[in-house]
DNA sequence: AGTACAATGATACAATTATACAATGAGACA
DNA sequence: TGTCTCATTGTATAATTGTATCATTGTACT
C-alpha cells in the first residue's frame, strides 16, 4: 500500500492514515474482504511507529469500515450497506475538498480565483461536458 | 549541542537560540536530516525553560528551516525552504488542482457535482466573501 | 504609582513511540 | 488427533516529545 503523509501539515499522522484509507475504499482501490497491511508492515513502509497505525485502524474499526482481529489481521468489512458507502463517499469528497481549499488558500488564492482555476481545469479535462453547464 | 547564551545582552534568549542554530546550519555543524535536541534536553543543558526552546524551534519551523513534529522530535529540513515565487505559485496551484480533480473523478463525481461541492465549501470557509461574487 | 507589553516560566494536554502482553495460526511430532 | 512451540498479529500502558494556555517577571513609558 502506497499512501502519502505530510509530517509538516500539523494534521496528526493517525488521522492522515485514516483519511487515506477511507479514500482508497471509497474509490475502489480497496475492496471488501481485502486484507490491509499489518500494523507493523504499514508502519515500516511509512517510517512511523506501529502503534500509530494501530490507532488509525482502531478508529476505522470503530466506524465499522474495517475489522481488526488480534492475531489474524485487518480486513475491509464485507457488505457495506449502500447508505454507509454513500456516506463514506460524501465524507471523503468533503475532506478532499476541504484539504484542497486550505492548501490553495494558504498559497494566497482568493475564492474567486479558486473557482476560476477549477473551472478552467474541469473544461480542459472534460471538454465534452462543457455545453452542459451553460 | 553546545551553544552559548548571553543572559545580560538584552537580546531575548529565544532569539539567541534561533541565531545560534541558524549559524550551526550555515557552517555545516548541523546537517539536513539531523535531529535537534528535544526542547527539554536543550532547555536543561542551557538552564532555561523548555518553553523558551520551543519558542525558538517554532520560529525556525515557520521559516521552513526545521521541522518540529509532536511526539517525534525536531529535525533539520532537507531543503532549506524554497520560497514560493509568484510564478511558481501558479504552477503549484495547478498541480494541486489537477490532483484534487483526479481524486474526486476517481470517486465518480461529475463536473457539475464538483463545482457544486467546491462552491458550498468555499461559502462555508469564507462566509464573509459571499456577497462579493454575485 | 500605574499601565502596557514582551519575555519567561508553570502546568496541563495531545501525538508519537517504546515495551511488554495476549490471541491466532502454522508446523513438528508423539 | 492432540498439543507443543513459535512466529505473527493486534492490544494495553507508560514514557517521550512538542503544543497550548495562562501566570509571573521585568522594563519602558506616562
Amino acid at each position: 500500500m502506497n499512501l502519502e503523509l505530510d509530517f509538516r501539515s500539523g494534521i496528526p499522522i493517525y488521522l492522515q492514515v485514516v483519511d487515506r484509507i477511507k479514500e482508497m475504499i471509497a474509490d475502489g482501490r480497496l475492496e471488501p474482504g481485502n486484507q490491509l497491511p499489518t500494523v507493523r508492515a504499514l508502519a515500516f513502509a511509512l517510517r512511523i511507529n506501529f502503534n500509530t497505525v494501530a490507532r488509525a485502524y482502531r478508529i476505522l474499526d470503530e466506524s465499522g469500515i474495517i475489522s481488526t482481529q488480534q492475531g489474524r489481521g485487518t480486513y475491509i468489512m464485507e457488505t457495506p450497506q449502500p447508505e454507509v458507502s454513500m456516506a463514506l463517499r460524501r465524507e471523503v469528497v468533503e475532506a478532499l475538498t476541504e484539504r484542497y481549499l486550505a492548501d490553495v488558500f494558504r498559497l494566497g488564492l482568493d475564492p474567486e480565483e479558486i473557482l476560476r482555476t477549477i473551472d478552467q481545469q474541469v473544461k480542459k479535462q472534460f471538454p465534452e461536458k462543457e455545453e452542459g453547464k451553460q
